[in-house]
DNA sequence: TAGATTGTTAATCGATTAACAATC
DNA sequence: TAGATTGTTAATCGATTAACAATC
């Protein structure tokens, strides 16, 4: 694993380019500059190479850098390169609505489970929805790469736990809580009404 | 308004505060420090005081915060001292499950109206569907603070211009797209899967 | 008063930008 | 070859941290 130490700025970056690499792609372009990616993701030539130079770099002297293998190293990178299981604690508005987007199954982020305190539907769309009660024995059995914490605020936090003593490494939170995990477990957060609040305050400062 | 120029990093800090702060006066604690407010974000007691020194400052020498005080004035900083009237544009899983979030409400921004360009039910909870080509309408009516783009990535600019031309200040972006509007309209974007690709990388590089 | 803790200036650290030799 | 553009080092800029006088 190429350990260099990589700074968040640059990691929350490498979504963005990827998302462009697509579109460049779908266009049918073949290749592309450092300056021409600056240009579209509102960024300096200098960080576009910056960014990928922590990487090893991917471009090529006077020509620029072919966007296939380009995307192909960033999907590496981000570890787009495999698909995930996802199960998704909370069968709320949140928890279905994310059941039911079309979008992660197409990215190779397959949603297998839905659970609840309180199974009201035996399915959403074509996931299956489970007990509470039926979340360690499903984990054992089937394993899970990502959980998704779509509880009430205040289980979050025991859902957490919950899914880290049965092994699962990566939560991806929605729940307006900061979560304590262990250092080897990955997180991150959907933080629906921070970014609300961020939106309040840029209306009264324009 | 007090017009000093503050940092991205230090307004998305904010927020976070603000949830803390609500922690803290729920428990009852009428008085907190730098070093313990800095202790539960994880962060230092110096940035802390740099941050809210950025807007005058609010403790006192020897003392500390007043939890009820410093609230107050996050909230009026963060402009959540008034209600938002919001309208969600998609009615989809995403916008029927924003419409039905509870916690919006709560907060003071109250989701008045979805709409789609196929209206399947009338009402999603009780908020009121109606079609796209109401949009215009509606909001010449009813007026607008906050417009949610839930949509379909392919038409989320279109309906961006739509409501920008609208008069719409405000876009709450939840399409998987960069917007761009004109400099007095702020938004807001919710890049669900740029974060989970950032959780795909995170698992891959512990 | 003595102790505690702020507000704010100065020092440090890290990220961004500029510059340019390497090279396709 | 000449032109273009990278990879990478050095310079700049801004954000974080440390320090401490002010003061409750």
């Amino acid at each position: 694993m190429g350990n260099k130490v990589i700074s968040e700025a640059v990691i929350k970056r490498l979504p963005r380019y990827y998302r462009y690499l697509e579109h460049l792609e779908q266009e049918g372009v073949t290749k592309v500059s450092s300056g021409t990616l600056a240009g579209m993701l509102g960024v300096t030539a200098s960080q576009v190479r910056q960014d990928f130079c922590n990487f090893g770099g991917f471009g090529q002297h006077g020509y620029g850098y072919d966007v296939a293998y380009l995307k192909r190293k960033l999907a590496e990178i981000l570890g787009l390169d495999r698909p995930y299981d996802m199960i998704i604690i909370g069968a709320g508005n949140i928890g279905r609505a994310l059941a039911g987007y079309k979008n992660f199954a197409a990215e190779g982020f397959r949603v297998k489970a839905l659970f609840d305190v309180e199974v009201k539907d035996p399915l959403v769309g074509d996931v299956p929805v489970y007990g509470m009660d039926k979340l360690a024995d499903y984990v054992k059995q089937n394993g899970c790469d990502i959980a998704v914490i779509a509880t009430q605020k205040n289980v979050a936090s025991d859902v957490a736990g919950r899914l880290v003593a049965l092994g699962v490494k990566s939560l991806w939170n929605f729940a307006p809580i900061d979560l304590e995990v262990p250092s080897d477990v990955a997180v991150e957060n959907i933080a629906m009404s921070e970014s609300l609040y961020v939106l309040s305050y840029r209306m009264k400062n324009k």
